[in-house]
DNA sequence: ATGGCTATTATTGTCGACAATTCGATAATT
DNA sequence: AATTATCGAATTGTCGACAATAATAGCCAT
């Protein structure tokens, strides 16, 4: 019996979530998140299944699964291409953003537990250290890391996830835009902020300030390109 | 040259959006959404393809889009199988929809023009005819779209898709728990409340009104299973 | 040269086949 | 009788091949 086990060619597992797709999936979503491929840019599906020694059928379901993701689009007959994130998406994406945001604010108010301010604290604490150390990597790292704890401190799963996936679109852009938020200073008074409304525990209060911080990035970004952001304006009240 | 033209064997179209893949999601997508399939259901990749005379590659390509779409669930070695939704997800889903659709209506309070409001006020007065008349699917259908209408009117196209999706989840889990919302006169009264809110165009006002309105729905289904949603009701403030 | 046409190549779309795994039923053992 | 072992059928996982389509390069006439 012992059947060889040699699923593929050189593959020795495929083990944990198994399934060739799936690691694929992983795979390209890293590259693409880490802006090792770029917008637009084309999956080529025999590449990608050549270089590894598999077939085109897994790299296609993979494919399917990162359209529906929305990181990567089809075109028929064409292929899947890497998504362009316009200016419009990333003003939609900050809205929707700042609105589960501020709802996980007005939740937090009086859900929220010592332990967990705690651990927000903590992280704060991380920020303000590596700003001073002139780390603006970490401290863009650790924003983010705040900003996810955060929500999901809130226990809704669903909440957290689909914050998550905005979260990782808007990531994208602005690796692509060169926009990695310099004005980190405000970003970690704010947060002082939030943890002062936070303990305070009042939910309007918390609400209006998390809403406020979450739209300050997107205030910054529309004083940095304000005429791109121009025209968006008017068809709301974002600002 | 001339080349025949036929792709594959008895395909006739597929064109629009083409890809058989494409047009397998969507027919599967309904079939969940109808309830012609039922959660925890296998998903027969064999029996589909054979069906429409394709192969499996189509299928799997189609069950993968509908996977990341959160439809269906995949288990290695043993398939796709149409997701079951707990309570848990409804309520998290419901805590999600409210936190939009409140932010719908602080936006909608500055934005919403006449016509959108016209609209709304015709569907409005539909609901109250099919009301009278007893119809109560067609109140139901009404519904949905009043509020996919109304979130559509905030012109933030992520939004209104994300709204969307959660809205069909919650739509199948209705079908299956048979509670088709049979109190609608209480939703009737309350779009009239939140037209007027609109006309009245404060932020404040439409926000909570739009909050109070979105989680009726939960408030009712609270009272109609009390035991389920219980243990639940601790770990946040919906109600 | 250059603009359009054709041939060539690259890539996607779909298929059918086979190996690997799981599921179900029957038989064997305690 | 209950549990386990075993075999066979059903199903998934992946592959390689070929047809259809799009992209590219070469050619010709102007």
């Amino acid at each position: 019996m012992i059947s060889e086990k040699k699923t593929g060619s050189s593959k020795v597992a495929a083990m944990s979530t198994a399934s060739i797709a799936n690691s694929i999936y992983e795979e390209l979503e890293r590259k693409i998140v880490d802006g090792d491929l770029d917008a637009g840019d084309r999956i080529n599906e025999n590449a990608i299944a050549e270089a590894r020694g598999i077939s085109r059928g897994p790299v296609r379901e993979a494919c399917r699964l990162l359209q529906q993701a929305g990181l990567i689009e089809f075109k028929v007959n064409r292929g899947f291409f890497v998504r362009v994130i316009e200016l419009q998406d990333v003003f939609e994406i900050y809205e929707v953003r700042a609105a589960l945001f501020a709802d996980a604010g007005r939740r937090l108010a009086e859900t929220i537990t010592q332990d967990q301010i705690d651990e927000l604290a903590s992280l704060q604490a991380q920020m303000e250290t590596a700003h001073k150390a002139g780390d603006n990597d970490a401290v863009y790292l650790l924003n983010r890391r705040f900003h996810e704890l955060t929500i999901s401190f809130v226990g809704n799963q669903r909440m957290t996830e689909i914050y998550k996936s905005l979260d990782k679109e808007l990531h994208i852009w602005r690796k692509r835009a060169l926009i990695l938020d310099s004005n980190v200073s405000n970003s970690i008074e704010e947060h002082q902020l939030i943890l002062d409304a936070l303990r305070g525990g009042n939910r309007t209060v918390c609400a209006s300030i998390f809403l406020e911080h979450s739209l300050a990035g997107f205030h910054r970004l529309q004083r940095t390109m304000p005429e791109q952001t121009a025209k968006f304006r008017r068809s709301s009240n974002l600002a």
